[in-house]
DNA sequence: TTAGATTATTATAATATTATGATATTGTAA
DNA sequence: TTACAATATCATAATATTATAATAATCTAA
């Protein structure tokens, strides 16, 4: 892991949308792409595409359950990072998190 | 801080030299414009337009000390969240770090 | 096998970031 | 004052990111 690397996960959280993914999975330990475009208001497309970019970076990881891909967070290092951020206030907090 | 507010300081952090910078100042304390230039072999230019963007994010501060300006780190989520970086293979050890 | 639900991909326009080179500003010392 | 060192700013070209709309792929259930 050089600065490149690290500059290349920062990258991935860097946008409000893939934040509060990340950290809604976090939270909420897995989550479908439906409900993402439901809580966080954002189009399907734009959601897939933001999913693919975690998913390239190494930050989550996909798991098909028959219709459904269920979503994981799979990075310790995103982990760790995510930790730091204050949840309570996080908007992922208020809308992914929520069962 | 909200979703947008987090994912600023993530940005900020989100480029290689940026990243150097403040990896740098975690572990050197304070450094000026000049030595970035040298021990990161980028263009001035482009040290002080990095600089700007940390500053701008209230990431970094600026002393004047005379004809030089002393950089520091000033935000402790960005001290927390550089703390989470394996520093010891992070660019910055070997060059903004070096006395 | 067809319809519908879920997710992914593609093309593209709008916008933002990055790097370069030239120039400007600020402070110091002769 | 003038020259020089240190830093900042500006214009701009190249590149990357973001959002939208349309379409495609995949799975399930009837």
């Amino acid at each position: 892991m050089n600065a490149e690397n690290y500059a290349e996960i920062f990258k991935a959280l860097a946008h409000p949308v893939r934040l509060k993914i990340a950290c809604g999975l976090l939270h909420k330990g897995k989550c479908n792409v439906n409900t993402m475009v439901e809580k966080l208001g954002v189009s399907q497309s734009l959601i897939s595409q933001h999913l693919n970019i975690l998913k390239n970076c190494g930050l989550i990881k996909g798991c098909r359950e028959g219709n459904i891909i269920w979503y994981k967070l799979e990075n310790e290092l995103a982990i760790k990072l995510l930790n730091n951020i204050e949840l309570n206030i996080c908007d992922c907090k208020e809308k992914l998190c929520q069962k």
